[in-house]
DNA sequence: TAGTAAGCGAGACGGTACGTCATGTCTTACT
DNA sequence: AGTAAGACATGACGTACCGTCTCGCTTACTA
């Protein structure tokens, strides 16, 4: 079976599948409830019971429907996420992928989807089910997103043949995640251009190697 | 009625360790129950109460040496991560990188002390303290081995003059520690070896640029 | 290796009993911080640390000679109590048992020692070694200057042959100490006079009878 | 909107007790366990663990419910302390009045019920707030029904009319406290006998003068 | 047009762990 | 030997949240 998903949205009520009638009103003040509490306390000071109250919700509500804290987190952060994610085509390899470097690097260290987005990786490291759903529902995309510019260059000739789209987007973007996760030190625009220049440089120049 | 009741007293050795005050003992256990506890049942269910009970020492010794959990994982940490951390020094930059590159990916990925590194670095995305202390504490000294092979080289003039030692490591350790806190993949040593490659045909061929 | 046992002080040094020289300095000063502390903090907030602590003593300086915070307290009050007990002497019975009826009042329930004294019976009632100290180290001699007057009055031949002092006595302290540790109330000099021109209107009017 | 809101009473009681929020079960489990616990180990080692524990409860309910040790003894108290206060009532003064004094001395020194009073009557000592609870909730009762029969008695003319019962109460119980509170003797019959003797002898002879 | 049952806010419940406090014992270094 | 200092294991404290569980209410769908 297999359905839209998307909410019907008119005015309506199809009380879509077994659900008769989940209030809407609820979910959505949870959900805000999580960004806003998750930007002014942060993930450590974050608990159900908190969620709940700012939401004027009760907990039953919040476990009715979602079965942890890290779940929640990742249904507040699917709602936001998804503007960042695509990347601009302009024809041009090198500026296409600065572009999206620099959105990437906004994203994640910046915006309030990109903290949410931290905290997340963060859990993930305790969780390997929360791992697993944040790589299929998010990083998946992410990837194929980071790529793209690349293999669209590819396909007009602008790369060499036997150029790697997958190990090119690494070394663009694993550094630009490093600094944001690890180091801390700013990703700056000199920073991006440097890596795209380098990461171009290299394969214009000798075409690129299969990775793993 | 007196007994002799004195030491024999070889050399000295009286007490173990230093204990002038602080009981050496006492330490040590609590550092090694860490140790055991975050591999056996996970960051996520590690409570002080249960690392006191498998060092067999009382919460107040605990709290009285370290303010948190974290700064405990940290101090578990120092003990553990040093061995990683040194390049090999063949002369050969390309053997260097991959060797040191293999010896970070082994660390991150699958030694014990690396578990409890992500767990720091998980950490430290919601306590920006952890962080600082993470990184002057670690990074820092983390980031000058893995320039090493590279500044060695550009005194051989194995690299061109303007290549950026910084930059180098970057898009060779940046890939890496993205595969194993973000994606989730393993790093193989193929993909290590076309990481080192490519950053290498570049600079050959045209010499790096300055980053930020 | 162990022998020479240097004695810093050749004679002397031997005074009092076995002991060879406990500090008189830190003995004082801890009954005293005990004084101090009851009736700053109350009892219930006594804490050895916290009456080492003022004494400028260690833990263990108390724990060495003495067992329990309750025979400290014990220490204490012997210290003050025997001030309040002995009786004026009149020659007039009725002068006399009003007269150290109100100084029993008034040691009850004004003074420091008498505080210290509530303390002490209150946690008699929980412990039954303590109840017995309490009663053979000051009841027992408190109880015998309450019999004072009366059995001087009956060898004066004031009061009739067959009268029985103990009984008068407690139907006369009795309720003194039932206002003060039972119901709260003030023990007026009223009071106390009503107390003992009923017990000695009985008395002359038939004599007393015999009690357990 | 507007609802009648009141309750239909009548049937109701449809969960044991009066839960309409809070568990009955819980409240008294508790109580008993306060009960067991006193006798069984004392009040000096009875914690709010080991009660919640014996009722099988959350410390939290506990805390919940009861802001203190102290307000749990009282409540648990209060449960059994009724039983013991009402005096006989055969219109002989003398039998009443003995049978009551002997109800009481056995209360206050035989009963679970008197053992808990004990126990909140140390406390009282260094609890002001709990004295007064204690006074309000039970001892003001409890006086009264000392007075009784001696009240019942001047209605009746067995007494003088200027006779004091507050006064000829203190004098009969007052040294009954005194035994168990105080000096630990055991309050015999013929104890009461003759205070009660005693106390009557002097008001049929002469009348009892007003006390403060 | 009433009855029924799901979703809901509220919040009590049994738990676990927290971080703190005081206990009584111990060791060390000093006098 | 007695002492001040203070680390130590122990155990209870009172608090914060957890996740589960009624409860009584409101509403939308059925019968």
């Amino acid at each position: 079976m297999e359905s839209t998903e998307n909410e019907p949205a008119p005015a309506a009520r199809r009380h879509h599948g077994n659900r008769h009638r989940r209030s809407e009103e609820a979910r959505i003040s949870v959900l805000q409830a999580v960004d806003g509490l998750l930007v002014e306390i942060g993930y450590a000071r974050l608990t159900i019971e908190g969620i709940a109250q700012r939401a004027g919700v009760s907990k039953q509500t919040i476990y009715r429907w979602w079965s942890s804290k890290d779940e929640l987190l990742m249904d507040a952060f699917s709602k936001d996420a998804s503007d960042w994610m695509i990347p601009s085509d302009t024809g041009r390899l090198r500026d296409d992928l600065r572009a999206h470097a620099q959105r990437v690097a906004e994203f994640m260290a910046n915006s309030d989807a990109g903290a949410v987005f931290r905290a997340l990786l963060a859990q993930a490291q305790h969780d390997g089910d929360l791992a697993e759903r944040l790589r299929s529902e998010f990083l998946v995309e992410q990837k194929t997103y980071e790529r793209l510019p690349l293999e669209a260059a590819l396909q007009r000739g602008e790369l060499p043949q036997n150029a790697d789209p997958d190990l090119l987007a690494a070394q663009v973007f694993g550094p630009i995640y490093y600094r944001v996760l690890v180091s801390g030190e700013t990703v700056t625009p000199a920073f991006i251009d440097a890596l795209v220049d380098l990461t171009l440089a290299n394969t214009v120049a000798s075409g690129s190697r299969p990775g793993s």
